[in-house]
DNA sequence: ATGTTC
């Protein structure tokens, strides 16, 4: 981005100069200079591509991790006032409807898995069904897939994923409210029979990973966290049923927009009235999208601890937290003195609620919720905790991960499959993938740096740091 | 991200 098309208005905060009346609100983008110098200055075009839609509230913020997407910036933040004709839209959401992490933590040291790191790695990527179209053992007749879309983690628990503890710290208790299984198309619905309890493709991973570093001893012991510790981190979403949703009401919510007279700066921007029959069908489906990920983690999350039971017997994986990352969510928030419910677009940004917010877990409500920035292949990846001042700033709302720096393209022409998994076994990092060129569009130099993203996102106030990750074995899709 | 160029 050049940086001479921004504004700096403290170190890690930045805005866009406008001309009056060409948005209806400002562009507020988070980030150090070299993290803004980064981002393709797309990033600014769509930022402020969606400070001109109905009914935005405060501002079209990015993350600090924030990188163009279709329409909507990856690592955006847009809350619309349904009152004020505030719109939804399935671009401010993303494709992969509820993507986001499980992050599993054990009783186990880097020292009791060392000598079965090979077997641990092989072991996961056999059980963990990965790659594109890549389907698992589970096979849903066409009535269950609905009971999923409405019921979420909680049909994963009923036949057998998990212990009913693991509901307590994911968001929504494992269950998104207003999910509408009949706005959900049969072709959605038959994608996705064999695909739950799969990883997916892209930047989907499962991680184990030690406790290298602790940023903040008080919140990293209520979260169970120690130094040498292993944790499991599960990325994955909705897989084709959240695909073919957004497919498929882009083109309605295109036709929503035109037929309500909405102008579009960008026709990847289509969208529709939170209050209107279009938007109301979209975020019905949407909320079933959330719930097929939410399960798809929890079955995720369950396939993980058998194969934990298997290569170290004795072995606890207790849930740490489920974060998602690509949401419209309804919640209050106060802006400017009142209290108002907004609905809050989250793509490519983790909610990051502060301490003592009524939704948070007994365990956490003192010290703010899990937030989870997963890094890139082999890097690392860092826990936060949700602060009081990302309400203020963000709508509780922080970085998702490291970020793309460079398009697939890009990296798939500077690096090799083979010669980075390698490079990375040299380093004590075991890769276990579906695919080379998936691996080769994923090198850790075609992302930002983690270790920048994690302390602009503290330095901001979006959350705070209390422990980094150490990659050791990485499943890719 | 994606039955990756339906």
């Amino acid at each position: 981005m050049d940086l001479g098309r921004v504004q700096q208005l403290d170190e890690y905060r930045w805005t866009v100069p406008l001309a009056p009346g060409e948005t209806r609100a400002p562009v507020l983008l988070y980030g150090s200079a070299p993290l803004l110098a980064s981002m393709d200055d797309k990033v600014l075009e769509q930022a402020v591509n969606v400070a001109k839609l109905p009914g935005l509230v405060k501002a079209s913020m990015t993350m600090p991790d924030a990188h163009w997407g279709y329409g909507f910036p990856i690592g955006g933040v847009a809350a619309f006032d349904p009152a004020a004709g505030g719109i939804v839209s399935a671009g401010g959401v993303g494709f992969d409807i509820s993507c986001g992490v499980r992050c599993l933590r054990s009783d186990l040291s880097l020292t009791d898995i060392a000598p079965h790191l090979e077997l641990l790695a092989n072991a996961l990527f056999h059980a963990i069904p990965a790659g594109v179209g890549e389907e698992g053992r589970l096979k849903l007749a066409p009535a269950q897939i609905d009971e999923v879309l409405a019921d979420g983690a909680h049909w994963a628990l009923r036949h057998g994923y998990g212990v009913p503890e693991d509901l307590d710290y994911v968001e929504e208790n494992g269950r998104m409210a207003g999910a509408v299984p009949a706005n959900v198309s049969e072709l959605a619905k038959k994608r996705q029979r064999g695909e739950m309890g799969t990883l997916g493709s892209g930047n989907h991973y499962l991680e184990v990973q030690v406790v290298d570093r602790i940023h903040d001893a008080e919140t990293a012991a209520a979260f169970g966290l120690r130094e040498g510790q292993i944790l499991v981190s599960i990325h994955c979403g909705s897989r084709g049923l959240g695909h073919q949703i957004g497919t498929e009401y882009l083109v309605t919510l295109a036709k929503a927009a035109s037929r309500l007279g909405i102008a579009l700066p960008d026709r990847e921007l289509a969208c529709a009235p939170i209050r209107s029959p279009e938007g109301q069908q979209y975020l019905g489906a949407m909320n079933a999208g959330i719930n097929v990920a939410l399960a798809n983690r929890q079955i995720l999350a369950h396939l993980t601890r058998e194969v934990f039971a298997r290569v170290l017997p004795g072995s606890r994986l207790e849930t740490l937290f489920d974060v998602s990352h690509n949401t419209c969510k309804p919640e209050r928030h106060r802006v400017d003195g009142r209290d108002a419910l907004l609905y809050v677009h989250r793509k490519g940004a983790t909610r990051a609620f502060g301490p003592g917010h009524p939704s948070l877990p007994e365990r956490y409500r003192a010290v703010g919720q899990p937030v989870i920035i997963g890094g890139s292949m082999g890097t690392g990846s860092y826990v936060l905790a949700g602060t009081a001042e990302s309400e203020q700033e963000a709508f509780s709302s922080a970085s998702h991960g490291a970020g793309r720096a460079m398009s697939r393209h890009q990296a798939l022409k500077q690096w090799r499959g083979r010669e980075l998994i390698d490079e990375l076994a040299g380093r004590g990092i075991l890769i276990r993938t579906a695919s080379l060129r998936g691996a080769a569009e994923e090198a850790p130099g075609a992302y930002k740096d983690v270790d920048l993203v994690a302390e602009a996102t503290e330095r901001a106030g979006l959350a705070r740091r209390v422990a980094f990750l150490r990659p050791k074995v990485c499943v890719k899709g």
